[in-house]
Formats: structure tokens, C-alpha cells, sequence
DNA sequence: GGACATAGATTACGGATGTAATCGGCAATG
DNA sequence: CATTGCCGATTACATCCGTAATCTATGTCC
């Protein structure tokens, strides 16, 4: 399943609420954005024909509601950047950040903690 | 700076080599893709434009070497990510691949040993 | 029941992208 | 020097994408 820049962020606001019409999605993005109403019911409509959402009639309107699941779409895309340009593996992705000045002292700790934990756990 | 996807193949190439002739380009992306020359010198081209590459006469033909470094590259398109969907830290990225089951015994060893030298080191 | 509003569908359109053919000039070669 | 080959530049063209206006059918209100 392949999604525009645009459409994943119409389909963000359907994975934070589970559902929704067209007019409570416009109503989101307008604070995000400054797309025009048309813009994302076009938007609606290319993700529907993908089928990467469903619209079940609501009244005279539509419920829209993801198919695409985030979390395989967001790992997609992360394995995606891993597997191009870090040979598939991790630690070369957090050493990148290190080197370019760019992992917090914070970082560092949740990923000790989280290590620790997985560690033990397998 | 803005580089496609195809023309990201292009400029990996320049990067692994330092630069390269268009010739060469084409040597090395035939046996990744099957572009035709052309191709691979229209993206050379269009990374010129976008002032990605630069290229110096050598003799009747072009020498090229990359402007845009490849870790800045990388790590705008990782900062992205990170940012788009994990709230800009990584912890939660590696939580990711662990929940879907692609976290392997050899990334957590790896990822074990850079924190415990990031940890002494800071 | 007819005018009006509205939701979703269709159409629009410029720019980026993938993919490539062709053009124009210079260089090597006979 | 005329021809040929090759290099980079220009042009081509379909599709995708961002962004939106317009159309059509249906529901709502007097």
C-alpha cells in the first residue's frame, strides 16, 4: 500500500479518532494546515479508492475509517529507511544521530532502560 | 535540498565512489536497475540543476562529484521519520520493530554495547 | 413541492517524477 | 577535411501529487 505525504496526513487523523466524517477530518486539519475543504475531500477520495480506507454511509453522509493499519504502515516506512541506507540494522541508525550531534542525554536513557528490559525479556 | 527517489540511486553511486563520470554512473546502476543511459543522464542532470552534484570537464567529458553529503542526506530523512511518527526520539522507533517481532537478537546485542559506550562516554 | 444547501464525485491543472528519445556540437579517425 | 561517434543538453510524455473548483444528486426548509 503506497501513500502520498498528503494523503498519510488525512489517514493520521482517522488512525487519532478511529473514524470519522469528512467534516470533522476538514475540521482537524484546518487547525494543521491551511488546506482548503475541497483539498482533503479530494484527499478522502484518493485514499478510498486505494483502499486504503472505508466509508460506510452515516445518514446522508459518510464514516470514514482506516483499513491500512498505522503501525505497518509507520514500520514500512521505517524499514524502509533501515534496509536503504543502514544496512537493515538499528545501531547503525542511533550511532548516525550520536555522530551528527543528535541523541539526547535523554535518548540514551530510554534506550538503556528499553534494552535492558528486552534483554531480560528474551 | 529536495532529491527523489531515483535520483537518489543516482547520487549513492557518486557517494560510494566520490565521483564518477556519467559512464561510469551507467556501469554501476545497469547491473542495480534496468535504466536505460539516458535515463541515468537525465538524473545526473537534474541533480546538477538542483545543485546536488557539481561537475568538472575532464577532458571532453564530465567528472562528478556530490555537493549534498550523504550523512546529511541520511539524516534528514531519519530526523523526518523519527519526527513524523515517534516524536522525535528514538526509543520508541526500536519499541516499534520489537512490537512487530523484527528486533533480532543481534540488535539488541549491538544496540546493547553503543549505549554502554555512549553512556560512559557522556 | 420548489429553492437552497451540502456531501461526495468528477474534473482541472501546474509541477515533480520516472523514464526515455533526440539534438547539437566537438573530437577522433580515415 | 568530411564522416562518424559520443557526450551532455534539450525535449518528450505519461503518471503522480498537491491543491482546488465545479458538478450532481439528495436532503432540508419554508
Amino acid at each position: 500500500m503506497q501513500i502520498s505525504e498528503a494523503e498519510s496526513r488525512v489517514i493520521t487523523v482517522l488512525w487519532e479518532r478511529g473514524s470519522a466524517t469528512a467534516e470533522e477530518v476538514i475540521g482537524v486539519l484546518k487547525d494543521q494546515s491551511d488546506w482548503q475543504d475541497a483539498t482533503v475531500k479530494t484527499l478522502l477520495n484518493r485514499l478510498l479508492n486505494k483502499g486504503a480506507i472505508a466509508a460506510e454511509a452515516e445518514g446522508r453522509r459518510y464514516r470514514y475509517r482506516p483499513l491500512l493499519k498505522q503501525s505497518d504502515w509507520v514500520l514500512e516506512e521505517s524499514r524502509g529507511l533501515l534496509d536503504r541506507w543502514f544496512d537493515g540494522r538499528l545501531a547503525p541508525l542511533v550511532a548516525h544521530f550520536n555522530a551528527h550531534g543528535e541523541l539526547s542525554r535523554n535518548d540514551i536513557d530510554e534506550l538503556r532502560k528499553l534494552i535492558e528490559e528486552l534483554d531480560h525479556g528474551k
